[in-house]
DNA sequence: AATGGCCCCAACCGCCGTTTC
DNA sequence: AGAAACGGCGGTTGGGGCCAT
């Protein structure tokens, strides 16, 4: 099964037999210098694939499965003071890849950004944005009701958003309010940068502990912890930063 | 039962910085 | 020093599974 120069490599889908040979030859040779392993183990793959899969799927360092609720916090987070940078956050979430968790807040987060971003683009009195507003606040509600406690954090922010509208607040504190996506900067970048300006003054105290701890994935978690006791606890944080 | 829409996630792509020769 | 190879990263795509109609 070598793989000769110029002969097609494969793509899609990979097999049983192409993980147990990968992992093999991972495991004689390291995790590196993957175009010469990919072309060693004979694999009809690309050095680079072979690294994202061993990388993304088979290192056996990996956590599968749902994500917990700390570690749902700890990306909202890291993803409030970094943006998109998805191997930064993974870092700080031992058995986690980047590509879960981005795949992970695209799934969970993607329409909220969406919903915003079609009310910006039409007229206050236009229906288009608002009937798209509307129609996911709807399903939004429909599947927080729906949902198991699987996923901790999505299921607290869309009840205190939901409590918020049910008790007649949308006027003034709803992530749906219609002043909240005009031209002018949503709540939400209001809260994501106020709460930045916020930790990067706690952050200079979270350097101190970590210092004591003994990895730097731990060091970091760590510094998620703390700053979460030094707040509210996270139910309260999250209606503070949606509303 | 068929179908269409949505969700989820594995895999790919293209770019860029780093390492090696 | 510079070119080529390598590896890392973020964005995007494609397809399977599930669910409502």
């Amino acid at each position: 099964m070598e793989c000769k120069k110029g002969e097609t490599l494969r793509r899609g889908p990979w097999l049983e037999e192409e993980d147990e040979r990968l992992v093999k030859f991972v495991t004689l040779l390291g995790e590196r210098r993957w175009d010469s392993l990919a072309i060693v183990s004979g694999l009809k793959r690309s050095g680079k694939s072979c690294r994202l899969r061993w990388m993304n799927y088979l290192n056996p360092n990996l956590k599968h499965g749902p994500m917990s609720q700390e570690e749902v916090r700890i990306i909202l987070q890291l993803h409030a003071l970094w943006g998109n940078k998805w191997s930064k956050i993974a870092r700080r979430l031992p058995g986690r890849t980047d590509n879960e968790i981005k795949n992970y807040w695209r799934t969970h987060f993607r329409k909220k950004e969406e919903a915003q971003n079609y009310d910006k683009i039409t007229d206050w009195r236009g229906n288009i944005g608002e009937d798209l507003l509307h129609k996911y606040n709807e399903t939004e509600i429909t599947r927080t009701r729906m949902t198991s406690q699987e996923h901790g954090f999505d299921e607290t922010v869309k009840e205190c958003n939901q409590r918020s509208m049910e008790s007649g607040q949308e006027t003034n504190g709803s992530i749906f309010e219609r002043e909240s996506f005009g031209i002018m900067n949503s709540p939400y970048e209001n809260r994501i940068s106020d709460w930045i300006s916020e930790i990067s003054t706690d952050q200079s105290e979270a350097n101190v502990s970590e210092g004591n701890s003994s990895s730097t994935s731990e060091k970091n978690i760590n510094i998620a912890s703390w700053w979460f006791q030094e707040t509210r606890d996270f139910e309260e944080f999250s209606c503070s930063l949606w509303s």
